[in-house]
DNA sequence: CGCCGAGTTGAACTGAATCAAGAAACGTGG
DNA sequence: CCACGTTTCTTGATTCAGTTCAACTCGGCG
């Protein structure tokens, strides 16, 4: 719980009685490794906060799955859009390893904004992170080569390297599989 | 000025207050085609409403210009991360026709949302747009031919289509102009 | 022991970039 | 209103990065 707390003391200095309120509406649980916290097509009630462990978003293409993105230990996540209007999902979230997750739904986050204004920062905080870290994946895709992409993600995101398989890294990058094995071989 | 309340219209009933609040901090000018909103290193200080014309973002890499998003009549832009930030952009901004925007200062914006909740809407409504696009053209870019990023172009925005030049385009698709030609050419 | 998923390697193929040159379209000034 | 330079677009030839398909290796695990 505390480590919630400190992700979000940067941004907004909370009150007791926010801290209380907040406390009050985190739940938490543990999360098998492969298991789904949202199918495509059903609505994201919830925003989580991962403890540990590594979590992905994907979408279908064409029968491949697509990463879109990764959550790892701290990070906040959820199915942007579809949390955000509530609407069904375009993407599914699942868990790359067992997790721990805190989560707190989108009805109470509501509650917490009026009762909390200082809450209202969580919303934007994520709707940057989010945003700026897909506009970087977008002008990589758009400019860079699959080894420079490749190079990229190293530096970007070392940890996830280590501990997640060839061919979720190479949906996100873009590319095939194979590809990947050989940029891989070539350093 | 009706424009503009006809855009926020569906999302927030603002009151008489907030209007002519509103109204009292909107400017509004007119932009010769090619002229530069916002240079590359300098912070957006503002949002626009675009009146009419064409506007577009783009980033510098390796000496080429990279359009990275389009807005047209009726749309809401600004160099999104720089604005909510207030830090340097990596983005500029021109119009790509002779165009009419209104605007409002980051400041002014805050001052509104303090003293009319009813606008924070107008911050989710942007980024959700925003998030939304950037998240189609992503998706595009990292699963479809150049051809099918095209020809969804094509129906996603037929009005920049006609008005904008090939290479503008091209850059926004990620390819190169005379492969975007050629495709043109077979269709 | 044999299966299974994950990763590697090879060979053929292809979509798209690059380089280079020409054709249209466009605006500006004489 | 034409002539000129500039920018935009087209077309061809060549090259290359990355895909696809297919076979093979390796390390676990029932």
């Amino acid at each position: 719980m505390n480590q919630i707390l400190n992700i979000l003391s940067p941004f907004a200095t909370l009150g007791d009685d926010a801290k209380a309120d907040l406390f009050n509406v985190v739940s938490h649980k543990k999360i098998p490794k492969n298991y789904r916290l949202l199918d495509e097509g059903g609505v994201c009630r919830y925003i989580y906060f991962l403890h540990n462990g590594i979590v992905r978003g994907f979408k279908n293409r064409d029968g491949k799955e697509i990463t879109t993105w990764f959550a790892c230990e701290n990070d906040l996540f959820t199915a942007m859009y579809s949390f955000i209007t509530q609407k069904p999902s375009v993407e599914s979230i699942e868990a790359l390893e067992d997790s721990y997750v805190y989560f707190i739904s989108h009805k109470d986050l509501q509650t917490l904004f009026k009762t909390h204004p200082e809450f209202n920062l969580i919303g934007r905080i994520l709707t940057e992170r989010y945003y700026v870290q897909l506009e970087e994946r977008a002008i990589s895709l758009q400019t860079q080569s699959a080894t420079e992409r490749y190079q990229n993600f190293i530096v970007e995101h070392p940890q996830i390297l280590q501990r997640t398989s060839l061919g979720v890294i190479s949906s996100y990058l873009g590319i095939s599989q194979e590809t990947l094995s050989r940029i891989r071989k070539n350093l």
